[in-house]
DNA sequence: ACTTTACTATACGGTCAAGTATCGTGACGG
DNA sequence: CCGTCACGATACTTGACCGTATAGTAAAGT
């Protein structure tokens, strides 16, 4: 095993280069698409030559699997005061809900959903870990919760596999759609809306009485 | 005005080529995307020469546009023995559901929200005119559906714009989203299962009693 | 026949971008 | 201080591809 400090002779590489490399990648694959997006480009908005690029990515298609093996899932990490209470059903997919929307509207997010599903059957392994590490998470969240509420009594005993991606899915609508073609996105309003749309109707279908 | 049969001098236009042109163009863009699609690899799969396609598209974004504008919505088509009764909301969301499925589940569609999702903001027009004559068509279609329901008095009343939007958004979850990465559609028998539990969600929460 | 238009085939111009090669400089270890 | 590696700058090679130009053939009207 190489030593994490193994001190090899000349000059050691700087691990920054290739954070300002991958945050320029990320702006340039995430706006522009695979395709649209030059080496050159990125050279130029990281600050680093091309000749370092390739020393640390051999080719174009190396760098955007990088770029696209960066997770940022936020969903479930809590704000203070607002906790994954189960016997409080409404009130915590509220939460989630908003917290999913919050994650569906980020620029970035919609990026890597139109690049990646550009992609299909090219990129297939950037594809196959996107799912897993994106959207099977996000279900697998929500399922686990919808476990605890069944447990505590809070919610009637269902599929909540099912039923987690039902929740989820409500959020993937026309005005998600609308987002995704870029015509715009809805105000803070109409996404406050939906979510109690959503949860009103997950609610009537699977909460007690 | 022009006389549809107007005896212009010369050869006239051969029709056939036209759509020749268009469906190879379909394939190409809807399968390998915008940029990917060659024009000598259009020319060449036609059968027609590049200098005629140029004759009919000024440029590769005109074809492209063409190529969007082609629609086939088959989801409020009726076959015999179904229909859309107001009285029986629970069959004929089924019917709606394997409808819309059958289109979500389409290469050709799927690649068409791939493409235009990765034209967004640069095909303007096209991502609208999309959004006009797709999903929005179809929420309406099936909010009418919905207020024919209400009226009939099938179905508790609610708003029907945000419920339609809901209904068709059930469909659109990691199964679809699987889907769209090339990573492999459901069965025959996970798509039924998929229709059954959204229409059970769907009039748990509107339906009567 | 003659004109006019549609079409094919092929080659070309120009641009853009991926990846490489070269030279020079800076940083680190021994 | 010297070898070794990291990095920058820049020019270059190579290929793809859009759009056009040219020359010739086919099909229609007059």
């Amino acid at each position: 095993m190489t030593e994490p400090t193994l001190s090899r002779p000349g000059r050691p590489r700087d691990p920054e280069r290739m954070r300002r490399v991958i945050d320029a990648a990320s702006r340039q694959f995430l706006e522009q698409g695979f395709e649209r997006t030059s080496m050159d480009a990125v050279a130029r908005e990281s600050g680093v030559s091309k000749m370092t690029i390739y020393s640390y990515f051999p080719t174009k298609a190396a760098l955007f699997e990088a770029v696209i093996g960066q997770r940022t899932d936020t969903v479930f990490d809590l704000d203070a005061g607002e906790t994954l209470e189960p016997r409080a059903p409404a009130a915590t997919l509220s939460v989630i809900g908003r917290r999913f929307l919050a994650l569906m509207r980020a620029d970035e997010v919609m990026g890597r959903h139109r690049v990646l599903f550009a992609a299909a059957g090219i990129q297939h392994e950037a594809c196959a870990a996107f799912f897993r590490q994106g959207p099977e998470k996000l279900i697998g969240g929500v399922r686990d919760y919808l476990d605890q509420a069944v447990a505590a009594g809070a919610l009637r005993p269902h599929d909540t596999r099912v039923a987690a991606d039902q929740f989820l899915s409500l959020f993937l609508g026309g005005s998600h759609i609308r987002a995704m073609l870029g015509l715009g996105k809805p105000s803070p309003e109409e996404d406050a809306r939906l979510v109690q749309a959503n949860v009103d109707l997950f609610m009537r279908a699977y909460g007690m009485l």
